[in-house]
DNA sequence: GCTGCTGATACCATGAGGGTATCAGCGCTT
DNA sequence: AAGCGCTGATACCCTCATGGTATCAGCAGC
């Protein structure tokens, strides 16, 4: 399969007619069926309907020329990225971006970078833990950000670029709701835990079970929820409670949730920049810099209070 | 420019070294070379740089081997989903996803969604709305939510999934702070109000512009934002007020940060889903079903107060 | 039954891609 | 210093895939 089997497709596709597909692409109708044909027996099935009088998509060719546009996209994105970097006119940061857990960070980052590199593109791509680490050996993405019990591939390196305390979310109508000051961390061995399936929020199974072994004690984790949203969905429903970074409490506040700071002395939760040693970007540094420097000031009222007497 | 110069150069990135990366490709050395050099000639600039020992990527070679590995991926991806469809074995519906203000829809429905329609997949796409148009446009995506000042093309069809009352979001030191129930509408006419800048936000301005209008005054905007975050930043900070649905407010709530609801019959902010007559998948009707679901029942306690006596 | 449209088939040519053999530059070893 | 081993580049040839032309097959409407 080459692009010019998309190129013919996505043509065929949008005139829905070889004959004037072949037309706009400067080429003899039969040579285009043919790559055409050759293209569905390489894919093994029919992507188009000939009716007479015209072609159809199959339900096959609908989601392979969504496939075959983005494909052809990239490609061209990939031309002219490379002609831009050789005028000098731009650099390019892919930042691969840890759900709502950044929400608080990336904003005042990216308005710090884009002061000081005006020319340089910064694109924040949404995906799962596991896709960031992939992306990250292959270079597909500059930057990740991840908790410090990701499994980091070797030739990375990393920087802490926030932490934050590590807070009880609950109903407010739980016993531990009433009190003042931090909670003692040894009344959570009773509790049962409220968490995210792995599926969407990887990682935050281990943290949670990360914090409970430091502080003492086996978690017992009740019921699961699809996202980080329904979780907290859960914990005003009153199904439990959940241990969460308090900047994530900062974000998503929602009636009949309350948190309190946990007592101890518990690890926060930290955020980590990491980046590949070799064949990154040259502007990863900087970003990283910015993203450091806003994950200490303005929302760190919050995010800072690791066990500070501002808790008590 | 085929894929087969994406497969030659991604392997010789990879390999650093022609002769490996030949040995991978099972091709002789010299025709790779010289697909390489088409390539770059093609693309107008040096990718590599040939060290005696080894290559190396330049800035354009490191730009265009991530858009050149997008692609391939593109490919194999259109490839598989239409295996799979054709097997009648999943089928896929494409969300183009507005930013931070379907936080609060999206979840709900993709959990409805997921259980009646298990081998669907529902793949969410952070985009600008600009991009969301074009995308629908071209079938790249099955389904964009949208307000309804969006510039929709023709050969849309669309359905509410979500109404929210408008409120003034403002220090909480502002004068209007104070007071209980709706404000006067016609308080605003002498705010400077802040805004998002239309780059991120697109349609923020026109939106706010036409509840300005429909209440009866010309807007003054003082200060625009990057972001919806740096917005909420700015009013914290007491630089002036802004409009907002309320549904925004539910999830980010700051400290410092008042909102109050604005009296008088203002239109609700609405959310519209939005899909192409044809060549959608058949999957959408069925979503856009589970996405008016969840934009009623849980987060709807303030979203459906529009200007009912909840608000009184 | 003709003409118009649709796409498919048959066959031929040209040229691009891939193969082999060889060259050129550089570092290391002997 | 000469030879070897590694690197990638060049020269040349062959083959087959791609694209061309001519034609066929099915169907609609006049």
């Amino acid at each position: 399969m080459e692009l010019r089997h998309l190129r013919y497709f996505v043509a065929v596709a949008d005139a829905l007619s070889f004959r004037r597909a072949a037309e706009r692409l400067h080429v003899a109708q039969p040579p285009l069926s043919r790559q055409i044909r050759d293209l569905e027996e390489e894919v093994g099935h029919a992507l188009l309907e000939r009716d007479r009088g015209g072609v159809r998509l199959t339900d096959a060719g609908r989601l392979f020329l969504r496939g075959a546009r983005r494909s052809l996209e990239e490609a061209g994105n990939a031309v002219q990225a490379a002609r831009d970097a050789a005028r000098g006119r731009i650099g390019e940061v892919v930042v691969g971006n840890i759900g709502t857990l950044s929400l608080t960070l990336l904003p005042g980052a990216l308005a710090a970078f884009r002061k000081s590199h005006p020319h340089v593109e910064v694109d924040v791509r949404e995906m799962t833990r596991d896709a960031m680490i992939a992306a990250l050996a292959e270079g597909t993405i500059d930057l990740a950000l991840l908790t410090r019990t990701s499994p980091i591939r070797a030739g990375m390196q990393t920087q802490s670029v926030l932490q934050s305390a590590v807070v009880l979310a609950m109903p407010s109508t739980h016993r531990l709701a009433r009190g003042r000051g931090p909670i003692d961390p040894r009344e959570l061995a009773a509790e049962p835990l409220l968490y995210v399936r792995p599926q969407f929020a990887q990682g935050y199974l281990e943290w949670a079970t990360s914090v409970c072994r430091h502080i003492g004690f086996a978690p017992r984790f009740a019921r699961g929820a699809d996202t980080r949203e329904s979780l907290i969905g859960l914990i005003a429903a009153g199904y439990g409670c959940a241990l969460a970074p308090a900047m994530l409490a900062v974000g998503v506040r929602v009636p009949g949730v309350v948190s309190r700071a946990l007592g101890g002395s518990i690890p926060p939760f930290e955020l980590l920049a990491t980046w590949a040693d070799r064949g990154a970007s040259r502007y990863v540094d900087p970003f990283v810099a910015a993203l450091a420097a806003a994950g200490r000031p303005a929302p760190a009222k919050i995010a800072r209070a690791k066990r500070s007497k501002v808790d008590r």
